[in-house]
Formats: C-alpha cells, sequence, structure tokens
RNA sequence: UGGGGUGUAGCCAAGUGGUAAGGCACGGGACUUUGACUCCCGCAUUCGUAGGUUCAAAUCCUGCCACCCCAGCCA
C-alpha cells in the first residue's frame, strides 16, 4: 500500500517551511461574486482550504469585488453556503473592495516613482498600440507625461471628473514585451456604476492584475494559488508586488483547474441555462453547481473524496465523470438509509394470504447494519412495472413472470400463478402465492431464488412526487427538451416520512435516489441521475 | 510564424538516475434477501517522438511533434 503522495505545491511548501521562507501557511480562496461556485470550484476549495488545514494555518475566503457591474450580493451569500457545505471554515471573510483606499495610494506610489501614467487612448487604440503575439507593440503618446500631469489625472480620475473610457491609469512596463501582460497594462479604469459594497463611493476600479496581487499581500497571504491560464501573469503579479513596496511578499502557483467529461463548467454557460429558464436556477439539480448537486443528494465527504482522488497537476485534462459518480455512490452506499419504493406501481395480490391481515417485519437501514425499521406487509401489495414481465425472455432474467419466484425484499419468496389484464390485453395486476416458511429465520428463508424486488404496501404505503432529471442531451447528442423533466408518482415505505428532509436512501437497482432537502413539495424525490451538457449543447449555447 | 505551459494505460495520477504506485473504467470469477455492495484475479516489457550521455534513463542533454493559454478598460 503505498503512502498518499504529495501534490507538487505541497512539495513547494515543504521546501518554503524548511529553509525558513514560511513560518505559518496562508492561503485564499478568491471567488468574484459573479455566479454560483460549481464542482470546479471544489477543487480549487479543497485544495486551498486543504492546504491551509494540513499545514496548520489558515484560509481567507475573499471577494474579489473589483468589477461592479458584474457582481451581485445575492452570489455571496450562496458562496459563503456552498463553502461551509463542503465542510470549510475561513479564517476571515474579505473583500478586494475592502482595500480600495490601500490600492489608490499603491497607484499613487507608482505615479510618483514614474511606473504608472495616465493614458487618454481608447479602448480600440490602447489595442492597436499593443501590437500582436508575433509583433511587439508602440508607446503610448501619454506615457511620458510628468509626474505631476499624472498625478493630477489620477486624482481627477477618482474625482468624477471623466467619464467611462475617457481615461485609465496604465502601468509603465515594457511596450515590447513578448509577454503581452508587461505591455503597459491598464490598472485602473473609470466605471461609473454603483458597487454592491462601496456604493457610489467610487468611480476608479482596479483591475484584477493589479487588485489581486495588493489583495495577497495585504492578507499576509503566502501560498497564492490559482489556475493554470494566469501563469504568464506571475510576472505581472511580482511586478506590483515589488514595486509597490509591499511588506508580506506572496507568490503566486498555478494548477490545472478542473474539467470533467460531458459537463460544461464555465459560469457563462451555466448563466445563460438559468438566464433563458432553461433550468430552474443556479441550484437545479441538474447543474454541476454545488447548490444543484447538493439538491441531486451528493454529498460534501464524496466532493472532498473527489478532489483528493483526482488529484493537483499542471497538465490540462478531463476527468472521467464516472470517477464522481463513483465517489458518490461509496459514499452514499455507506451512509444511505435503504428504503424500498415502487416507481410505476404494478398491483401485485398474494392470493393465499389472509384478507385484513398484516404482518410488520424489520428493514435494515443499511445492509448489515444495527438500525432497522418497520415494513408492513399485507395480501395487497405494489411493485415495479419494470420487475415484471409475463414470459421470462431468457435465463438471465431476474425478475419477476408468471411461474417464476422471486423474493420480496425483506418479507417472502412469492410465485406469480397468473396475471389480470383489461380490454386491452395490458397487465393490470399480477396474482401470486407467496411461501409461508420463507421469511427471515424460517425454514426455507434460505432457498435460492432468481431475484429479489422491492414492493410497497398498499395501504401503508406514501404517495411521492419523483422527479426524474434525465439527460439534457439524447444520445445522438441533440437537445432534447422532452426529457428535461419527468414527474412521476411513487410509493414508498412509511419511513420516508420520517427521513424526509434529512435522509438519502438508495432505490430500486441502477439509481440513488435521494430525498430533495430544498425542494419545498412534500415527499418530492429527485433521481441522482449526472446531468449531461455534452459539446453539441455548447455549440447550441454559442450560437 | 512571439511568449508561457503540458505530454506516463480508455480517464486521472505517482515516479526526481537503479529497472513503471494507486484510483476510476473495463474483463473474468466468488458471494449476495438490492442484477447493488463486498471479495478475489486480470489489465503499460514501456513513459509524445528521434537521437545522445551512462554499467543503468520515464527521470539528464539535444532536436522534432502534439495539445492548452495569452492581443478585455473581465476575473
Amino acid at each position: 500500500m503505498a503512502e498518499k503522495s504529495r501534490n507538487f505545491i505541497e512539495e513547494i511548501i515543504d521546501a518554503d517551511l524548511k529553509d525558513g521562507r514560511t513560518r505559518k501557511v496562508i492561503t485564499r480562496f478568491p471567488p468574484e461574486p459573479n455566479g454560483y461556485l460549481h464542482i470546479g470550484h471544489a477543487k480549487s476549495i479543497c485544495l486551498n482550504f486543504g492546504l491551509a488545514e494540513s499545514y496548520k494555518g489558515y484560509c481567507n475566503l475573499r471577494f474579489d469585488d473589483t468589477n461592479p457591474v458584474k457582481e451581485d450580493v445575492e452570489y455571496i451569500e450562496a458562496i459563503k453556503r456552498d463553502i461551509e457545505w463542503l465542510g470549510f471554515h475561513w479564517e476571515n471573510e474579505c473583500y478586494g473592495s475592502d482595500y480600495f483606499e490601500f490600492m489608490y495610494e499603491c497607484a499613487l506610489t507608482l505615479v510618483e516613482k514614474g511606473l504608472a501614467y495616465v493614458c487618454d487612448l481608447t479602448a480600440e487604440e490602447i489595442r492597436e498600440y499593443r501590437g500582436t503575439l508575433t509583433q511587439p507593440g508602440k508607446n503610448s503618446p501619454y506615457r511620458e507625461r510628468s509626474t505631476e500631469e499624472n498625478l493630477a489625472l489620477f486624482q481627477k480620475m477618482r474625482a468624477g471628473a471623466f467619464a467611462d473610457g475617457e481615461k485609465v491609469l496604465r502601468a509603465k512596463i515594457d511596450m515590447a514585451s513578448p509577454n503581452l501582460n508587461m505591455r503597459d497594462p491598464v490598472i485602473y479604469r473609470i466605471v461609473h456604476a454603483p458597487h454592491h459594497r462601496t456604493g457610489d463611493a467610487w468611480c476608479i476600479y482596479p483591475m484584477y492584475d493589479f487588485a489581486h496581487p495588493l489583495e495577497d499581500a495585504m492578507e499576509a497571504i503566502t501560498h497564492s494559488v490559482c489556475t493554470m491560464e494566469f501563469e504568464d501573469h506571475r510576472p505581472l503579479y511580482d511586478w506590483f508586488i515589488e514595486n509597490c513596496d509591499c511588506k508580506n511578499v506572496p507568490h503566486q502557483y498555478e494548477f490545472a483547474r478542473l474539467s470533467l467529461t460531458h459537463t460544461l463548467m464555465s459560469k457563462r454557460y451555466l448563466k445563460k441555462l438559468v438566464d433563458d429558464g432553461v433550468v430552474s436556477g443556479w441550484d437545479d439539480p441538474r447543474m454541476p453547481t454545488l447548490s444543484g448537486v447538493r439538491r441531486r443528494g451528493y454529498t460534501p465527504e464524496a466532493i472532498r473524496d473527489f478532489a483528493e482522488r483526482i488529484g493537483v497537476s499542471k497538465a490540462n485534462s478531463e476527468v472521467d465523470i464516472k470517477l464522481l459518480e463513483h465517489c458518490v455512490r461509496e459514499d452514499l452506499n455507506k451512509n444511505a438509509t435503504r428504503l424500498m419504493g415502487v416507481l410505476r406501481p404494478l398491483k401485485l395480490t398474494v392470493t393465499n394470504y389472509p384478507e385484513g391481515k398484516t404482518e410488520t417485519f424489520m428493514a435494515e437501514d443499511l445492509p448489515g447494519g444495527e438500525e432497522k425499521h418497520e415494513v408492513v406487509f399485507s395480501r395487497n401489495l405494489f411493485i415495479e412495472q419494470e420487475d415484471f414481465m409475463e414470459v421470462k425472455p431468457n435465463n438471465k432474467y431476474f425478475r419477476l413472470s408468471v411461474g417464476g419466484e422471486v423474493r420480496l425484499k425483506n418479507a417472502y419468496i412469492i410465485k406469480c400463478e397468473s396475471v389480470v389484464k383489461d380490454g386491452q390485453g395490458n397487465i393490470t395486476e399480477v396474482l401470486c402465492t407467496y411461501d409461508p416458511d420463507s421469511s427471515t429465520g424460517g425454514p426455507t428463508a434460505g432457498r435460492k431464488v432468481k431475484g429479489t424486488l422491492h414492493w410497497a404496501e398498499e395501504k401503508t404505503a406514501l404517495p411521492a412526487t419523483v422527479r426524474l432529471y434525465d439527460y439534457l442531451i439524447d444520445e445522438q447528442g441533440e437537445l432534447n427538451t422532452d426529457s428535461l423533466t419527468i414527474l412521476n408518482h411513487a410509493l414508498v415505505e412509511p419511513f420516508a416520512g420520517k427521513a424526509r428532509g434529512r435522509g438519502r436512501f438508495q432505490f430500486i437497482r441502477q439509481g440513488y435516489f435521494t430525498i430533495d432537502e430544498l425542494d419545498s413539495e412534500p415527499g418530492t424525490l429527485v433521481f441522482n441521475q449526472i446531468v449531461v451538457l455534452k459539446d453539441s449543447f455548447a455549440k447550441t449555447l454559442k450560437s
């Protein structure tokens, strides 16, 4: 049995700790409050909070709210709820906007050092001056303004003297750098829009590249872990830390973001699904959001286990969603209360069982477990339509057919004697006899029969609405609107009533059904079916 | 065709000069009052590729190939 290997970031930290560069590990999880967290964020959350946990440091939750037009307080609460649900605790709840004054001071420092200037070029002109991937850019005509003029102009920007887009503050670095991020990046832009936290206190807002390192420095972050696309922003990150004379020197490290097969995770698409009404909201059980999979019955333990298993590396990869499903099943299998349920009821009458008689059997909550609940048996039952065929198709058929025997789980072995049909020839009822000695502990309890069926008793079973969330995309890769939501009625054992709102249970064979904790509709169950958003659907959204 | 990054099994991923961990998936078998679970067994003579160094290379060197990211006043 091999030891759990350390990921490359842990090795960096080990080295930093060893040679004294770091005394206490401080990380941060810095979402922009512009959408809900999804499984991809879970990887980052587990990494950042997990690192802090295992090195006995701490992790801050920081809302990177430097762009007022995209952000909203609605998302802040949702994000906090999801992180807590995953089981992590932040040391400090921070906001980039809390540091606006500090960032402004830093910008002033850069201006005073001659390392930043106010530029009057339009957005289009800046793009033209930036050059291309293969050609160097050229200097802005405003690049050589005097420090005094820059100071005055920047202060006027803050004071609201200019309209949106009229001027920007830029870092003076190198317009010929092969790294486009270093070609005099914009660090402040004018946005006359109310900010969800600072209101109209500001009309200039710092850009990510400028704000992020300063936020990290402000919070004494030691290891600023982000995704690969920021790798070539690192020289800029270091440039700001150095030139703004930061006391704390954080370092940025990058890892590959999570990509899952059959799943779309960009906020842009998820937001479109919500805005277009394709789903009922960010927490629709078909969504790959944390709030969505939570409603689908995923557990935080399963997600954390998944994050652990996929590892952390720099290789861009696509993880098979089967691994996520495996983690969920494994956790559910250990902890999910077992109940029986019948989705599409087919009447079953035990003809040799006395009318009016009932018996109570004990059913294990978990296989082999101590906890049990009662199930009532009588002459009048229901089984799943799918579990019956008048004529068995072959010898690999494990369910009930005329002349065949099966066990009703937790109860008796029954034999199908005949069926009742309606005028159209549809089977409306199955007539069976039972073996009175075959219940648990009985003389013939050990008899081997082909299969075991779930069942529900006519009078004691609870009706419930089961919502089957099916694939958004059919096998041909086309959007199948008919399958979006299928409502079914089901009968479940009385125990379901007690479990409602907290329990999870395994249902029938293939899937896990969970009790929807967030749905207000009583007795609503959600079929644990993963949402599939195939590439073709991504194309549909793009067009 | 500028810069940055990544290539180990169908999918992730360890491995840091001493002869390819582990998980998922998959296949076979045992067990079973869930066709589930559990338990066994199998699954890379080879690490993108071509050379080189070495007693020894996935690991070091050189060339080549493939894929990802960057030209927002988004993050």
